[in-house]
DNA sequence: AATGTACTGTAACATGCGGTACAGTTCAAC
DNA sequence: GTTGAACTGTACCGCATGTTACAGTACATT
């Protein structure tokens, strides 16, 4: 008779503004300080309420935590995936995707996101690996695609390990900023900025790729 | 009269065969689960002896870990600045380094040490600041170093931003194994992967920088 | 033999943690 | 107006943390 509440957790386990409020103080909380040094008491303290509340909502504090990272994960990777390359040419295509995977790749959430995934994905493996899927082997993907469907097209551009050839974009573009900004505090781009960086590696880029078509007459660049 | 300890705390602060002890075992733990999840109970249960002992060499947590980072960052950075490219030829020069880089970037301490720096870089500024210095930095400034004193010479090979061009060089080869390495569990790759690697991303560096000196009659990519 | 230093072992401290219990409150639905 | 579910506030549990105190041991130097 008594334990009800061990029994029956008091609340309800799905939809509610209540618990979208405690989820949405909890990104704030576990982006900002990390999975350790957030505690629950903090947690209430941001978003009022008791502790109660929180544990009628999440099982624990992992659970908790995977909440937050699905929920920051899937901004994330929405974002992503909404770049769409349809009716581009190489050139401006390569622009258009280049400046939105370095603005996003920059943005304060994602490199708050990152910081926490590389922190815990030793203890929490999933997470590293759900990051990793819905973020950057998302984007290499589709820019993989895209370089393929352009390969034998305009100008001399034609690359045969598209793959490879992705991510070499992906990380002249992002690579140096990404570290920067995580390691010390570098401020994002400006804009105009994210577009000066983008357009110097699109111009190397397909001049890479370019050279090969004309000067060699057969195969890519050996990799894997 | 009391507290003497309190005063002068018991031991030296300087050399130790136990002090050294006792650092070895930190760089271990810490490195294994990270600041928050090492405790100073955890760390005398793999080196023995006392938790008194530990405060008798270092006066904090904190300051413990201010020297393993010291410590693995000295090897790391020691290792690095240990790449002599004298009387290498450009591509030789490349492929050589680019070896050394890979192979340094994906080793266990690096990879390590590079997941412990960022998680706590927000809690220590500083730490983010020396190994982004003594690390990244130092790689991208003798790459640089090089490919300016090779940028007349042989080929066609000119470059006009050598800064950006090392980090397009170091990003090229490095970004992709780094963050698998860091986020999903991956394998360091084997030597004769790395060399593989390493020979696609110096073929297609080269290939960059040479069109451009061919091709186009002045002017790098403009980037900063 | 005496001294002083490095170290050990154990215990304690204050604090904060995740998590639970429970009584009380709000409030919409019937 | 009653019911019942969602929420709040507070107090509590057990435990682990960083840190300190202190009494005792090992040992090299004088």
């Amino acid at each position: 008779m008594q334990q009800i509440q061990a029994i029956k957790p008091t609340g309800p386990a799905k939809t509610s503004a209540k618990r979208d409020a405690i989820l949405e103080a909890a990104v704030e909380l576990f982006l900002e300080v990390g999975y350790g040094a957030a505690s629950i008491n903090t947690l209430i303290a941001h978003v009022g309420g008791s502790k109660a509340t929180v544990y009628a909502h999440f099982e624990n504090k992992e659970r908790l935590f995977e909440a937050v990272v699905d929920e920051v994960l899937s901004e994330v990777s929405t974002a992503m995936s909404g770049i769409d390359l349809a009716g581009f040419g190489l050139r401006d295509g390569l622009q258009y995707v280049g400046e939105h995977l370095l603005h996003l790749v920059t943005s304060k959430r994602h490199i708050d996101l990152a910081r926490l995934v590389i922190a815990e994905a030793q203890r929490f493996p999933e997470i590293g690996r759900i990051y990793y899927d819905h973020g950057p082997a998302l984007a290499y993907k589709g820019l993989s695609v895209f370089l393929l469907e352009h390969s034998n097209g305009e100008g001399s551009f034609r690359v045969t390990d598209e793959d490879t050839a992705a991510a070499w974009f992906a990380s002249m573009l992002i690579h140096r900023s990404f570290l920067e900004r995580l390691c010390i505090g570098t401020e994002p781009p400006s804009s105009r900025q994210i577009e000066v960086k983008v357009e110097a590696v699109v111009t190397a880029f397909l001049d890479m790729y370019r050279l090969r078509a004309t000067m060699k007459s057969e195969g890519g660049y050996p990799c894997d």
